[in-house]
DNA sequence: TATTTTGGTCTTTTT
DNA sequence: GACCAAAATA
């Protein structure tokens, strides 16, 4: 084994690597022509157009072995981007699986990840010093509202979190304040956004951390001023590959195109019509103009998609047909399921949010009695907030899930008060944390003693903790907080001088015993305090895995792991359709398919752009699916605590005809315009409406039934109500009713406005 | 100072 | 309905 190709050399010094005249390798057999076309062009710039279920990450896989296999490079010398850290993994994986443990010396990771890795190095050239903080969104909207206090701007006329986003987009487009255009300057924060940005960088530079977008930012930084340093890195990588390259934004397409000026292999492999990051500063333009950016470049189109049947692709080619912007491309069935035509995509209105999640698990249930697995079925939803509906009706049901996104473990309260203690411990400057603890728990250390704190660090120019030492020795705080602040100091330099000798874990155990935080959640008698002593003492054990703090921090920092129920049982998966790309299930559940909703309000004030990535999103969704999808919409929807009624969404009725069916059942469309116009309206748009006996009345019928149930349960046997009456509801306050259909109300209330509501929850006014 | 109460804002989507 | 910040109260 003396000629491994893989053999390792620690120092990047290296010849041309032989050619290898070996056999072809096991695993390009089984490669469509296409595919194997982008494996095998290894020299020179390619562009992959990869469309959705084309076996995109195999490609990518079965390249980066090819590579490594033919000697072309050795494995420190290949640089494979993703952007979430799911698709590193996946890749890291299969490439251990086809190469063995050598993969492991590829430097494959998501752009920040990597990012990271070179900043670590060289930090010290922007001012960073090593074991610099990552912060978090929440973090950094601290910092940036206690400039803007500084700065007397008004935190509510423009609030922080917009603020930062403003930045956020100039680091994304790879522009360091002074190099931020002045008319791009809006009038956000009283035209002083620029100031702000230029003012959060300095600061952050002090508290020694940086934000998601530094890790890029900082890398170009250091690249423009060593040269050195960027030649370095450009001899290193022979080959570069990206995943998802339509959602690069500009300061990842800098530095991609940096990195590849020498050798120029650099495979992008992509799909515009996936491209569903433009508000997080991705510009489908990167994909678009790659040819442009690298001349000569090769293009390899995919377009036999191995995953859906004929129905599911015809269903969302029609849709997105309606775009008109792309490169262009059309998916062929051309997997196992190509053959039989599949069934058509289930198009069904509910009556409102809960009827809808009602349905959806009433028809995953009598999926699963047909032999399908749950594991093999998912939830889609447009926003975070449509998971609730779905999530109470999974629990009332006993429905094992699992849920990706939502909140995340290292989001909580307790979790990042017990990272901050260890943030301080490590690394004395950083203020934020050290704010975050000073009072926690109570110490008797408030807002007044924060504020001669604070005075006396800018005073001196030094941090938080340094402040504190040395206001100890003056008579600027009362004896009491004095005392106080003492112990507290005094218990800070202790642990840090654990944290030499102890492991980890044990040290955090200690801090979080010594300190009296861990006693604090156990003496809480809230209802969610006993979850949090749970959280902490589960934080402890996951810290037994790491031998360094520093090493801790730096992955919950980048990897933010989300906690999915540890169900390794058969469970639904409920999620963003963001946090769906790249995954598929035979049986895709699409619920919210209403106008306002999806697509969503903000990206119709957006124009034809933002509408187009709305509809690359119902694109994604449908093309997650292998065999079914079906779509939902509710007549009336509750969003913040007001009642919405919007018509089903535009994208239903792009789906071409002879790929969906709609069932038409539909409770009632309320709303302004009333209930029985509505209906009308609703059974006038009834396409193909000769078929009223497609068991539509009779669900109906059962729909009906299964309400009256309900109020039956609550409230026996009382309607009655008609036009006019006052009635008062337990939520909504006092109200007339102003349309009756059966045992449902729609009632203009006094305060709360017009809402639909059923009998059974509202009294008769007089009767209260 | 600490705790409770109220009132106002909020929700796209994520590394 | 949840979360945060300011106001009211102990």
């Amino acid at each position: 084994m003396s000629n491994d190709p893989f053999e390792l050399y620690d120092e990047p010094e290296f010849e041309p690597a032989p050619a290898a005249p070996s056999a072809p390798p096991p695993w390009l057999n089984g490669l469509n022509p296409e595919q194997a076309a982008a494996v095998t062009t290894t020299e020179g710039p390619l562009l992959v157009l990869s469309g959705a279920g084309t076996g995109k990450t195999r490609v990518l896989t079965t390249r980066l072995a090819y590579i490594l296999h033919q000697g072309l490079a050795r494995p420190w010398e290949v640089l494979a981007v993703t952007f979430t850290n799911r698709a590193a993994k996946e890749m890291r994986e299969r490439l251990g699986a086809m190469i063995g443990p050598v993969s492991e010396q590829v430097w494959l990771g998501t752009f920040h990840a990597l990012g990271l890795k070179m900043l670590r190095r060289h930090c010290d050239l922007v001012g960073l010093r090593s074991g610099f903080s990552i912060l978090d969104t929440d973090d950094q909207n601290r910092v940036l509202k206690g400039l803007m206090e500084l700065a007397h701007i008004d935190t509510k006329k423009s609030p922080p979190n917009l603020v930062m986003a403003v930045i956020q987009k100039w680091k994304d487009r790879g522009w360091t304040p002074d190099a931020v255009p002045p008319h791009e300057v809006g009038d956000i924060a009283d035209g002083k956004a620029l100031v702000l940005y230029a003012a959060y960088q300095k600061r952050l530079i002090e508290v020694n951390a940086c934000d998601f977008g530094d890790l890029l930012l900082h890398v170009l930084a250091i690249f423009q001023a060593e040269p050195g340093i960027l030649e370095e890195y450009q001899r290193r990588f022979r080959y570069i590959l990206v995943d998802e390259y339509q959602d690069t934004n500009v300061s990842q397409y800098l530095w991609l195109r940096l990195l590849a000026r020498q050798h120029r292999n650099i495979c992008c492999v992509g799909d515009d019509d996936q491209s569903i990051y433009s508000w997080r500063g991705a510009e489908v333009g990167n994909i678009l103009r790659f040819e442009h950016d690298f001349p000569g470049a090769n293009i390899v189109r995919l377009e036999r998609n191995y995953r859906s049947t004929p129905a599911i692709l015809g269903a969302a080619s029609g849709l997105i047909r309606h775009n008109a912007t792309r490169l262009g491309k059309d998916l062929r069935a051309a997997g196992a399921l190509a053959d039989e035509a599949g069934d058509k995509v289930t198009i069904h209105g509910v009556w409102d949010g809960e009827a809808e999640a009602r349905w959806v698990l009433d028809t995953a249930e009598s999926l699963q009695r047909k032999g399908e697995r749950l594991s093999n079925m998912a939830i889609l939803v447009r926003a975070g907030f449509q998971t609730r509906e779905f999530e109470e009706r999974l629990i009332t049901t006993g429905t094992p899930y699992r849920m990706i996104g939502g909140l995340r473990f290292y989001e909580r309260a307790e979790i990042r008060d017990a990272i901050a203690y260890l943030r301080l411990l490590s690394q004395p400057d950083d203020d934020l944390a050290f704010e975050r603890i000073i009072n926690l728990p109570k110490r008797g250390l408030g807002d007044a003693s924060l504020q001669v704190l604070h005075l006396a660090s800018r005073a001196q120019g030094m941090s938080l903790l340094n402040a504190a030492r040395s206001v100890l020795d003056t008579d600027e705080l009362k004896p009491r907080a004095r005392n106080s602040l003492r112990t507290f100091v005094e218990d800070i330099d202790r642990w840090a001088t654990l944290r030499t000798t102890m492991a980890p874990s044990e040290l955090l155990a200690t801090v979080l015993d010594e300190s009296g935080y861990l006693a604090m959640w156990k003496a809480d008698k809230a209802p969610e305090a006993p979850g949090r002593v749970e959280n902490l003492q589960e934080l402890v054990s996951a810290l037994e895995d790491y031998t360094d703090v520093q090493e801790f921090l730096e992955h919950i920092a980048l990897v933010m792991e989300n906690e999915s129920r540890a169900g390794v049982e058969d469970a639904i998966t409920l999620m963003t359709l963001h946090a769906a790309k790249g995954l598929e299930f035979d049986h895709v559940f699409l619920p919210g398919w209403e106008e306002q909703v999806f697509p969503h309000r903000r990206a119709l004030e957006g124009g034809t752009g933002a509408l187009e990535e709305e509809r690359r999103l119902a694109y994604v969704g449908l093309t997650r699916a292998r065999r079914r999808a079906f779509i939902t919409y509710a007549g009336s929807r509750r969003v913040f605590n007001q009642w919405q009624s919007n018509p089903k969404s535009r994208f239903v009725d792009e789906i071409p005809a002879e790929f969906k069916e709609e069932d038409g059942e539909m409770g009632l469309t309320a709303g302004s315009r009333g209930f029985s116009e509505s209906y009308s309206t609703w059974s006038g748009g009834w396409a193909g409406s000769g078929a009223k006996d497609t068991g539509w009345e009779r669900r109906k019928q059962q729909e009906k039934a299964s309400m009256n149930w309900q109020v039956a349960k609550r409230e026996p046997s009382k309607s009655g109500f008609v036009t006019g009456d006052r009635v008062f509801h337990q939520k909504f306050g006092y109200g007339a009713v102003t349309a009756v259909e059966a045992d449902k109300l729609q009632i203009t209330f006094d305060k709360a406005g017009q809402k639909k509501v059923m009998a059974g929850f509202v009294k008769r006014a007089d009767e209260v």
